[in-house]
DNA sequence: AATGAATGAGCCTTCATTCAT
DNA sequence: AATGAATGAAGGCTCATTCAT
């Protein structure tokens, strides 16, 4: 006997796994709070006590969410260091490759984007964890010599998590530029600054 | 925040203002939903009744402070356009002062600051206001003569308001920096760039 | 000094009337239930403080209300019998006199009219006051041979308020229909009946 | 009034037949606005959630009990259209046929019938269907030849309802008389008045 | 692996009524 | 005669979570 005729999620991993797309794609839209178990299930196809096969609680899907956003963003950003010999030439080529990278996984994910940057409250974690990385990443780059000697680089590491933020939301989700743009413009803006000179 | 021992049925007003500082204080701490119409009343020494006097519900209450927030903001940010006729000499100090303003309100008003920022669903809105009364002025400062003709003024109106919501968490309202501090590096980094050159 | 600029309903019964008014107006309206005091009040420019200076509560006018119909109805109902030498010919006719009275008062009297037949929870018993009063009616109208001796007095009663009731409100308060129609259809059925003989 | 000990979890739909079934008798009993959801469940054995279970709200478990009533109402209206080729002596007693039928399913439903008749808001649109249904039968009737031609046939009707209404309430539902004796007392009346002729 | 049925806990809101002036 | 301000009391409804199968 083959398995047709098996419940659909008969399954435990894949019923384990439409949950948790499900509720980020419910999380993303509606918020923690506004999100109901019942809701999430009921997308799922499933009853509710099923829900609990599967997630302690409410709060336990939503931090395994939160979770999987936080460890991506830091592998990122550690990525993103800058090799010590590089060309000069290429520096600037070399910043948009890190950022790019990471606005595509961002523009590919967005229930997750959204979870882990806006609607989560430890959303702060994730950024200062973000900054951390950033600023040591800072830090090394212009004892390299990359970078001008007198940058406080805690605020640099600091403004571009919330250029990287604010982008992210108003032209990287709503689709408005590509990631390759979006890259552009911040190290553009960040490494010249705007002064006519 | 300052639940002083009022007569009752002294004046409506006072019973409104006050009202409308403790659910500053509790929507700031703990977010809309976790907010209890029960525990602001508490906090005023009124009766559940009473809020219904004032305010439609609780919905109602919270849009009132958004609001607030938001023409606040507005305000700075037309405040913030730079005349046509400054000495370049002085150009980076101008700016420094509008932005040194904006974020003196904002530290001293944390409560608003968090609920029109961070916690506010249309927290959103009132940056996209922002963005484009910020980029009008740009495209404004920009045809003076005041920065580059390339600049993306729209990303870097975006960018300049991503960094702010960030700073603004970071620094001023965890009483890191003050708020000259931050402008000043904020103008810098907008203005200059990290490069070495 | 004349009395101009004196606050209206200076006159404590004037504003006692304004309310009874109104409220019999809300009541007929919306049903005791909904009726709020709060409404009633500023249907008539008072605020609710007053309204307990003429009433003891929301109870207490209604009450009022339903008395000031039951005493009317039972008036008309008591001189609505009929005369012991009355010719036989103008019998229907002083039949129809009574009753037209009757509808011409809830004609004019529609919000009263609402209250003490549909809306009071003691409707039923100004009805079976007028149930008995009728009745009485009958069994002397019986007995001086106006009717048949075999009719069910108690049910003929019933039957004319049921049948009041009815078209009050079906025909005469919707304003179908005048009061003298009404009343002669009303006394030509009871009177001779619907079979073709 | 039927509160077996019903093994918890069992089964939904008895679950729901009995909140249906107690909280008619609330209604009847107390009205719709001093009827609480409260006071329902828990003579049904079932906590307040359970209630929203099955029906989404108060006012949603009372329409459909004014359906039920009105739905059968009609359908007893409907099968006491007289056929055409009665013989004239039993006319009399197919009529009475027909409203003691209607009489014993509201002496066997009385909760329904009070909300139906009495309680419901919408109890005019029963009534006013009614009417029309009734209307229709006696204008075929008329047609037929089984009553006089100048009979208004709508005031007929309302008054027919009229009767009932109020006999329902005083002699049937009060179990003063049965409906067998109440229909003959009706059908009497209306079809042969009161005049001693 | 899955669910039909049920509930504990809690919050928002409304309304009649009163206090103090 | 009148009212601005306030409240006690109560009821409807929702939601995350669990029991028993």
């Amino acid at each position: 006997m083959a398995e047709r005729g098996r419940p659909k999620g008969a399954n435990g991993e894949e019923s384990r796994a439409l949950l948790l797309e499900v509720a980020a794609n419910e999380f993303a839209q509606n918020g923690y709070h506004k999100t109901k178990v019942s809701s999430i299930v009921k997308r799922a196809s499933l009853s509710q006590p099923s829900f609990y096969l599967y997630f302690k609680n409410k709060e336990a899907i939503f931090e395994e969410l939160e979770d999987l956003f936080r460890l991506r963003m830091i592998e990122f950003a550690k990525k993103s260091r800058l090799e010590p010999d590089l060309q000069l030439s290429t520096l600037k080529e070399r910043i948009v490759y890190g950022l790019q990278n990471l606005l595509e996984y961002l523009a590919k994910n967005p229930d997750l984007t959204q979870i882990g940057f806006y609607i989560s409250t430890r959303a702060n974690e994730v950024k200062k964890q973000l900054v951390e990385q950033i600023k040591e990443n800072l830090d090394f780059e212009v004892n390299v010599g990359y970078f001008r000697k007198d940058v406080d680089t805690q605020m640099v590491a600091e403004s571009l998590i919330g250029i990287i933020e604010r982008l992210t939301f108003s032209q990287l989700l709503s689709q408005q530029k590509e990631p390759a743009q979006i890259a552009n413009n911040i190290v553009d803006l960040l490494l010249e600054g705007i002064l006519d000179n």
